[in-house]
DNA sequence: CTGAAAGCGCTTACAG
DNA sequence: CTGAAAGCGCTTACAG
């Protein structure tokens, strides 16, 4: 049984033999405080332990130091990499995380999850789910009402005065495709992710740009549709097939999928690379050591989430001084660029190189590049 | 530009011509409210969307609603996992989660973090991070000085009168080792994580106790140390052989040191399972379709997750009444029971069944086969 | 350099 | 059933 009270800002002025705003002065570090004061005052805090109380402390600021983060589950890869940018950058910037997971990503039931970050005096929200059909704020009107800072991350965005910050997801499918066509790949068939989801649609969009613009008709390249599990991918393969025999070449549109597209490879006798080429996504810390190690596309999401909290800091910042009123992050779209890694599971001429890490094919160099306006 | 200042609870009352605490009691469901009185109010504040402010409410309550976590990166199944379990579980009872993660492992910076976790008001706190050398609370003495329930998710535990909620980690080394020796091996292998973590220690001494249980001279067995990463578990299968090449068997303290181990098998040409059976750790959502798909052990890290959020639920409910007062969990250490998933890759002798998703050869059953007191 | 007063937005006894 | 008063633990102007 604890039943020790918590210390407050009087006691210790007592015992400093000081009023309560030289303590707060102290606590706040500011300049003007006599330098004998300041140290018995410093002294009797660290002696009694004594913490401020930060629900008080943000009551009277107008600010809670918190961020509201919305994010979708913690077993899909990217949401939780997302995730892992935000808590760090937000530790480094000084705000603790107040976490809400949705776990049915068609919720509509958005206005509960807003009001109550909205009265936990969440100085900003990230918005960090996946886009599936009607799920965003806006579609309920609200965004331009908050009044607070939203940023959106991994959506298609633009639709509000909203941040939205996303990995360009179309790309993802071009840059998979072209490589699989500059191997040599004739008929490249696709998997895609459920297609309620934005990113599901736009890889699969990514994936069809390349093939015309290699002078293809897409129609007679075969598209299965997944539902991101390992299992729907090896189904995906048996159902390519089906539509195309003579199929040399697959991108999956992440890496379990693609994990179930070896594995239903190996259970038929194809040969990969050699019969069919075969390129995933995600980058899973897994893919480097399939059987054969796995082609794939590295997503920044980590910087997304990363952005998305410097973002709100700075509309927080950007506040012109009063309590309670925030800028609004400007209504852009941001759009980060995902990366080639080549393995072996698409390199059919080249000889095996050494390293079954992979390297970068990329035509981006992990910087930030943009191709919205901040 | 948002502008908008909150409302609060004293123009709620204006508008309803009644006072605040009239509101208050109306905000709180409480039973001492005439009819017409009470739907004049709720009107009001259906109509002007007012939300409590939370910060408020808190101060005078002295309870915040808030569970702090201390998780360990997002990276990790074993971590992410427990975290599911708990945001779920304090979604359910009510709380907001402040999350704060940990990155370096090792780090015995504790300090700052729970007087930050502290200062926040946090109703209590969850340490779910792995026991890695000296990294917890208690080994600053802090443990039973702390004036609120504090759960400690994962770590070996019983040293202090904390709470401890972890998975039987002998447990799956032994039966993992148990059913390998029963599958007709006898030359069982181990590839360890590393060693100043809790969890690959006991899974050591698991695997240790199941081959001297069988008779067996557990000094003749190889033992090779990984990181948790696949590219360990491969190297790992190196030294093992270097150590043994009469090596039949491999138990892999995770999945990913396991897909390592697979993928130098086919590089060696060793068949799997007839040349060796391996069995990893986790079920992580790949290992049913590496190739051959992957006998592993399951942890209920979700439960655990779970039942550390109502073992702190009910140490603040078991509070006498009086405001920061709070009980505290009994002292005990709660271990839940692994469960074997045979798959593939141990399954030399019996036909291959028709599923790849494997059975549960475990005897528990799911429930919480707890082998502590609660 | 320091303190008395007022207030942040609620809830808790206490009266009536 | 309802309200005036006091207080939760801080910080913000305002004096001096």
């Amino acid at each position: 049984m604890a039943t020790r009270r918590r210390m407050t800002i009087k006691e210790v002025a007592r015992a400093a033999g000081v009023s309560t705003q030289t303590v707060s002065r102290v606590l706040n570090n500011r300049p003007d405080v006599a330098f004998e004061t300041l140290e018995r005052v410093r002294r009797i805090i660290a002696d009694t332990g004594y913490t401020p109380n930060m629900l008080a402390r943000s009551l009277t600021q107008g600010r809670s130091h918190i961020i509201g983060v919305v994010g979708y589950g913690l077993d899909y890869f990217g949401p939780s990499r997302v995730l892992t940018g935000i808590e760090e950058q937000a530790a480094d910037l000084g705000y603790a995380i107040s976490l809400n997971l949705i776990h049915d990503p068609e919720t509509r039931d958005v206005d509960a999850l807003l009001s109550s970050l909205f009265s936990r005096q969440v100085d900003g929200i990230i918005w960090a789910i996946p886009e599936v059909g009607e799920n965003r704020v806006w579609s309920h009107g609200k965004g331009p009402e908050l009044p607070l800072p939203v940023v959106l991350v991994g959506g298609m965005g633009g639709q509000t005065s909203l941040l939205s910050i996303a990995i360009d997801n179309a790309a993802i499918g071009r840059i998979a495709t072209e490589h699989l066509l500059a191997g040599g790949a004739r008929r490249v068939g696709i998997i895609t992710g459920p297609l309620s989801w934005w990113e599901a649609r736009e890889r699969r969009l990514g994936w069809r740009g390349a093939l015309e613009a290699h002078g293809l008709t897409a129609d007679e390249h075969p598209v299965a549709i997944g539902d991101w599990s390992p299992n729907s991918g090896e189904q995906g393969l048996y159902d390519l097939l089906d539509q195309r025999p003579d199929l040399d070449a697959i991108f999956a549109s992440n890496d379990q999928m693609a994990l179930g597209v070896l594995h239903a490879a190996h259970r038929l006798g194809r040969r990969v690379p050699e019969d069919l080429a075969v390129v995933g996504t995600d980058n899973i810390a897994e893919s480097s050591h399939f059987w054969p190690s796995l082609t794939t596309v590295h997503q920044p999401l980590r910087d997304a989430g990363a952005l998305a909290v410097r973002e709100i800091d700075q509309s927080i910042a950007a506040a012109p001084g009063s309590r309670r009123v925030v800028g609004t992050p400007p209504s852009h779209a941001v759009r980060l660029e995902p990366e080639l890694i080549v393995r072996d599971s698409s390199r059919s001429v080249e000889p095996i190189l050494s390293s079954s890490n992979g390297r970068s094919m990329g035509t981006h160099d992990g910087s930030y590049p943009v191709s919205g306006s901040l």
